[in-house]
DNA sequence: CGTGCGCTTGATAGAAATCAATGTCAGTGG
DNA sequence: CCACTGACATTGATTTCTATCAAGCGCACG
């Protein structure tokens, strides 16, 4: 990771994204997806099944709950919402970015148990299911990375589980910051000064809070010093600070 | 599912539990195993694999968090707490019961991230972890089944986070006992009269609310014509209403 | 120029946490 | 046999945090 930190850019200006329809090879996902660490012939043949490289506009819905598995998604770039729906509201459980594969919910029922909704126009590798099933059978480190990545997806889960379950509104809003800043530096970016993608009711939801609570905690923050808020540009002047309210955060990404 | 409900046990006596040596045959976790969907082959080789049926006394620790990830343990009979420390203090983010595979969140990073600790006299299948991988490319089936669970797992987390981020403490509760209720139910015991196996506390931290909290949520269930509760024994008196007030719960149990 | 959506800000209410005291029971040892 | 102890649980009083209710702002868009 030598490549001079970039700040993560705003929405794109509508057009930009044509057709990408280069193979594994150009992806410029570094290292977070499926197919990494396979040796290049397996490589070759993963890319025979990736059925197409779909563009999903920004708010329009991958899958939805209810539907069947036909593939699961490897997100090229671009930037999602996944939304489950439940008894006493829709949940947001996650954020996905750049070479997060999803779907995996919907592996164990083959039914989708929730929705995918992009949050910027973006371009997913579409993995027909049945067929990466039998490449599982071929390609002897796929079905390991697979399950892996399953594990941590878990992981991922639990330590949501823990924000939800037994931290405060402010510590949550910490963990959060620092988590995005987290996910943008793995992906090259500067951990410190990005572009939040989700409405403040997204982020709500995501953190069991409102949206009130969430406006009021970016204020508490900004007069604190900690960071500064432009609509949706965010900067971290103090992440150690973040880093400190948060606390304890590791991340979890699979052995290759 | 045609044997009659029985209530499910209380503690046992000590001494009961004299080691199980029987073989997968002789399992009664009823198709919730790994194993389960097995040719008879397959599952003759996969009886080889487990290491030894290890009895875990009530309190002990089975694996904690920090441990490199030998085996995973496929729960025979018993009842344990998942533990995962946390800046803000520990969650428990289950209660597996016989039949359920413990471990699944170290496949990952090949390091434990919780503790799981016995809530009474348990008896367990080792699988050790590298044998299992071995195994995941001979017996076809095996690995399909194995990732499937783990996408339950998931949606089991993603239920909970739902429970923890969008429900009050009355809906918490009642979700609780419905979901204990149905896991009686999916073992041939009486889904409406059962022995919680936690204390308190631990449902106090499963459910992000504290100890005093649970004891006013049963007060009040009681008092409303609910549940009668002495000490941990409870009965679901009127199961319909308590399910409505849940409202919504559906298990994900994977295909075979 | 209005209209609507996303967001902010203030006032108030309400749910659960916290603080504090008491109760129950199993186990222990005098 | 009974008193003592400690873990676990219940109950009440009070506080605190966050939700809820309400109003208004700013900006994009038709």
């Amino acid at each position: 990771m030598n490549a001079p930190l970039r700040v993560s850019p705003g929405p794109a200006p509508p057009g930009l994204l044509t057709v990408m329809k280069g193979q594994c090879g150009d992806c410029n996902t570094g290292g977070l997806c499926l197919s990494t660490g396979l040796d290049s012939g397996s490589k070759m043949r993963f890319d025979r099944l990736v059925g197409q490289h779909r563009r999903i506009a920004a708010g329009d819905t991958l899958y939805r709950t209810g539907q069947p598995l036909r593939s699961l998604y490897a997100l090229r770039c671009g930037f999602f919402k996944i939304r489950r729906p439940g008894p006493a509201g829709d949940q947001i459980t996650g954020f996905p970015m750049a070479g997060e594969l999803l779907g995996l919910e919907a592996v164990g029922t083959g039914i989708h148990q929730s929705d995918a909704i992009a949050l910027e126009d973006s371009i997913v590798c579409e993995l027909p299911f049945a067929a990466l099933e039998r490449l599982f059978e071929d390609i002897p480190g796929l079905h390991r990375r697979f399950y892996r990545l399953m594990s941590c997806e878990i992981n991922r889960e639990q330590h949501l589980m823990l924000l939800l379950g037994h931290m405060r509104a402010e510590q949550r809003m910490a963990t959060f910051l620092a988590d995005m800043g987290a996910a943008y530096a793995a992906r090259g970016y500067s951990p410190a000064q990005f572009q939040l993608r989700m409405s403040r009711e997204d982020i709500g939801s995501y953190l069991g809070l409102t949206i009130e609570s969430i406006s009021r905690l970016l204020g508490r923050f900004t007069k604190l010093g900690l960071i500064t808020v432009d609509k949706r540009a965010v900067v971290l002047t103090d992440p150690q600070r973040i880093a400190e309210m948060a606390s304890g955060f590791s991340p979890c990404s699979p052995m290759v």
